[in-house]
DNA sequence: GCGATCAGCGCG
DNA sequence: TTACGTGCTGATCGC
């Protein structure tokens, strides 16, 4: 860990906490606890007389989505947005990972849990290495700290490229979707063009973006609501896309019906390595329930068999790099992605057998790709 | 003072 | 009502 970084992060973030703390105080007319969901709702929905958009189960929820849209009614919902943005990344990275630091090992030593998810996912504790920031360029900004620990080492991170769309592929036997793979089409225009009934040459970056949040919305088996939420576009729209998406990848369509059917009668989804996960609620008389088993039993073959591959990956990893007695060291799995504290001496070597390796995993009948990148630190390597 | 729960948000 | 799987933080509440 860069120690050193994280310390100037950790103070310049506290300024921009203080001005944003003051103009909240200022916007809001008064002090509070901005981090108090409860003081924030009373300032906003009722010393303010914002329109509450969503309550919880204890109140006035105050959630991104619901600032998100009263942006455009008053400034001070963007200007907490901000705040949070910035206590999250202060209290739950830039502060609290020099605290876990070894003093022995001067590294930060975390635990991989192999019996905590339902998928066969691993997870991560004591800190979670596989949340860390990378979606906003301030909190990506964090990865600088997490470098090798040797002046000539590198960091390499290997991912696998839309590993879950190449399972469902493999799993469904879509001709489309396979065929896409096959070509190594960008994925997410290829499902456009299907979809919007264009080439691929003519789609534009919104009709990507539109494509991309059906592609994730099909794996987790999202429905017309959660789709026209996500892409702030009308129930009915959003439901004639899902129908237009069924029609051209109909082994989809079959495939997700398959594996609804026969949980019902096992009791239980499977990955193609036969790793079971029983699901109760899947003939529960509760609608609610049972859809939300569903969802759980169409997403279960495709992230489990993801987890699956990747575990397989890590262990052939082990057996070679302790074959060839490697110095480099196999340090973090963030569940599509491998990364590595690489001596220099093996950098060219693991550059080419780290992919390799993680590519020969699973055999599936579309290929398997994995990205490879290379950095003093884990910023610098994806 | 302490543990449990809730809301919120970080990641794939 | 709301798309799957996780873990951490701070506020709050009850004992």
């Amino acid at each position: 860990m860069d120690t050193k970084f994280l310390k100037i992060m950790s103070r310049n973030i506290g300024q921009k906490m203080t001005r944003a703390m003051e103009e909240i105080y200022d916007l809001a007319g008064g002090v509070f606890n901005i981090n108090s969901p409860k003081q924030l709702g009373l300032i906003l929905f009722e010393k303010l007389g914002l329109p509450p958009v969503k309550k919880t189960k204890t109140g006035y929820s105050t959630d991104v989505t619901v600032l998100e849209k009263l942006k455009n009614q008053h400034p001070l919902p963007e200007k907490i947005l901000e705040f949070r943005m910035l206590t999250k990344l202060r209290s739950t990275y830039v502060d609290a990972m020099p605290a876990l630091i070894n003093p022995k090992t001067l590294r930060v030593h975390g635990s991989f849990n192999q019996t905590v998810a339902a998928t066969g996912r691993l997870s991560s504790s004591n800190p979670n290495f596989q949340n860390i920031p990378i979606r906003t360029e301030m909190g990506r900004e964090i990865r600088k700290a997490f470098c090798a620990q040797e002046k000539d080492h590198f960091i390499l991170a290997a991912d696998y490229s839309q590993v879950e769309l190449r399972i469902m592929a493999h799993l469904s036997e879509d001709p489309n979707l396979v065929a896409a793979f096959k070509q190594d089409a960008d994925i997410h225009t290829h499902t456009a063009a299907m979809v919007f009934n264009l080439k691929q040459e003519d789609i534009t970056s919104d009709m990507r973006r539109t494509a991309k949040v059906i592609n994730f919305g099909i794996m987790y088996g999202a429905g017309a609501h959660r789709i026209s939420q996500e892409l702030n576009i009308s129930h009915g729209d959003a439901g004639a896309i899902i129908k237009a998406y069924f029609e051209r990848y109909t082994g989809v369509k079959d495939y997700i019906e398959k594996t609804i059917t026969e949980c019902k009668e096992l009791g239980y989804a499977s990955t193609l390595y036969g790793r079971k996960r029983p699901i109760q609620d899947i003939n529960s008389e509760n609608r609610n329930l049972q859809e939300a088993a569903k969802r759980a039993a169409i997403n279960m073959p495709v992230q489990g068999t993801a987890a699956d591959i990747i575990k397989i990956a890590m262990i052939r990893m082990h057996d070679w790099m302790k074959k060839e007695n490697l110095k480099s060291k196999m340090i973090l799995q963030v569940h599509d992605e491998l990364v590595f504290e690489v001596h220099p001496d093996e950098l060219e070597l693991l550059k080419k057998q780290v992919p390799a390796i993680m590519e020969l995993a699973g055999k599936l009948i579309v290929p398997l790709k994995v990205d490879v990148g290379v950095g003093k630190d884990w910023y610098e390597a994806h």
